[in-house]
DNA sequence: ATGTCACAGTCCCTGTGA
């Protein structure tokens, strides 16, 4: 089984990508996040076409998670079930694997109210998963937005002070990973970066100034038949990428 | 060089978010 999580930085700009991306690469299950897009714009039936069922927490302008699965698509959740407004969470079964693609809100900045935000979310998914059922194989995937430590990042000197990287961040990580996660992609390259996301500023992709924000969490059972983890690169090159590339788990059970 | 991209509204530029 091969589950791939990809912040595609609006669904609507990177759709050709997208498409291109699924007819060569042919995933299992596709974790999206920031669809910025509605459900009534989100591309259901042209997914159809290519084999996937689809189910969309979609927002408009921002934000908007989705999942995409070839091997069935079961008991879809929708958030946390509680008043957060934004669409940042969505869950669902695939081929026996609970999955869920996760949009961790960016914090923005150490003393704005959106890193609070932030880290009181990270607490709530860590509650949900605490409670997870053990006999059910999860793969958690998303877009993060924090460098689990400093060899996730660039450059830590130039982020200190910064969001992404601060000890209440990587504290929260390590909260979720403690309900019995493990860090897949580190997992199986403790030496490698694995940088997932570039800015478009900077020239940053093609100076290696990147951080490995973009996670994927497994269960024990997956961390089993896990056979590869990576990051596919070239799919921060050429015409109108994402700022992020596709991390990709494969494993069987 | 704070050097990009995407969005919506103020709508062909600007403010916001990442």
């Amino acid at each position: 089984m091969k589950i791939v999580t990809w912040n595609v930085n609006s669904l609507t700009a990177r759709w050709a990508r997208v498409r291109g991306w699924l007819e060569v690469h042919a995933p299992d299950v596709l974790l999206l996040q920031e669809t910025k897009q509605t459900d009534v714009k989100f591309p259901f039936d042209e997914l159809a076409l290519l084999g996937y069922e689809s189910a969309h927490y979609g927002q408009g302008q921002w934000n908007g998670v989705a999942i995409l699965s070839k091997v069935g698509l079961d008991d879809v959740t929708r958030g946390f079930g509680d008043e957060d407004p934004e669409a940042r969470l969505i869950g669902a079964t695939c081929g026996g694997v609970r999955v869920y693609s996760c949009y961790v809100p960016n914090g923005r900045a150490l003393d704005n109210p959106h890193y609070q935000y932030k880290l009181q979310w990270l607490a709530k998914l860590r509650e949900l998963l605490v409670e997870r059922p053990a006999s059910t194989p999860h793969v958690v995937g998303g877009d993060f937005n924090v460098a689990p430590s400093d060899f996730d990042c660039y450059d830590p000197a130039a982020f200190v002070g910064a969001t992404h990287v601060s000890e209440p961040e990587r504290s929260a990580l390590r909260a979720l990973e403690a309900t019995g996660l493990v860090d897949v992609t580190r997992a199986l390259h403790p030496e490698e970066p694995c940088y997932s996301w570039w800015d478009y500023r900077n020239g940053a992709f093609r100076r290696g100034w990147g951080l490995r924000i973009d996670l994927l969490f497994v269960d024990a059972k997956v961390l089993a038949g896990t056979r590869a983890s990576y990051v596919d690169r070239d799919a921060r090159k050429g015409e109108k990428p994402s700022d992020h590339a596709p991390v990709v788990v494969e494993f069987s059970l």
